[in-house]
DNA sequence: CCCGATCGTTACGGGTCCGTATCATTATCG
DNA sequence: CGATAATGATACGGACCCGTAACGATCGGG
């Protein structure tokens, strides 16, 4: 069953969750930086530098320096592959995980909130 | 009627949204920004410099270099109030309007494409 | 009229990020 | 081996943004 929303809805919903957000003094993370942290967290591993590259259409330099952001967070983390010495691996980590499980409290619970419209 | 919808779901909505912004080379806007745009255009006017600060929880310089940015990019616009020449009315744009219209559509669009999880 | 309050902006030092080009490291294959 | 390819990181000049503090312009009350 499709989910219903009303374009009405959707952008009282955005708003809303990015309110949100700035409020409670959550790191500003730029839509790029969005992408990559929920990618990472909803698709499955292993995730490259590359891999990630290719998925959002940005060069490699955009991610390398996103990693360096987002790791200095906390919400992600660089390891070397083993295997293949060249590739990094890019793992979650607790503080990643419970922002992105906030995030999703904080969707769901606009959501029911924007009912009437 | 409350709009339903589960955390993984809200999770793959807010993934593909953002996905897709950073994909057809949006402006890559930060939650701030994305904040005080739709404000602007979702709550009734007049918006000023200082009402934007109070209700986004940030400082009043914030806006002002927000506002520097989202001019550029054409998606708002400055005026100074005649009444109060203290103050700043920020105003919508063409531009502006196109962009939020559009977001709201691909919300509502992978919101239809995530029923099913 | 003038003095205090209010408004938005700017200055500052420091950090982040951009795109392009180049780099070192590692793997692969003839 | 050695040459080539592939991966992620780095250098660069320039732009943006941060928080704090100060600023000029404007209004309003005594």
């Amino acid at each position: 069953m499709p989910l219903e929303i009303r374009p009405s809805q959707a952008l009282r919903l955005w708003r809303q969750v990015h309110l949100d957000l700035v409020q409670d003094g959550e790191a500003d993370l730029s839509a790029r930086q969005t992408a990559i942290l929920l990618t990472v967290y909803l698709e499955l591993p292993p995730h490259t530098v590359r891999g990630l590259a290719k998925q959002l259409g940005v060069t490699k330099p955009v991610i390398t320096r996103a990693l360096d952001t987002l790791g200095k967070l906390g919400l992600l983390a660089r390891k070397r592959d083993e295997a293949d010495r060249r590739n990094v691996v890019i793992q979650r980590t607790v503080a990643g995980a419970l922002a992105v499980e906030r995030l999703a409290d904080l969707v769901t619970e606009h959501a029911k909130e924007i009912g009437a419209s």
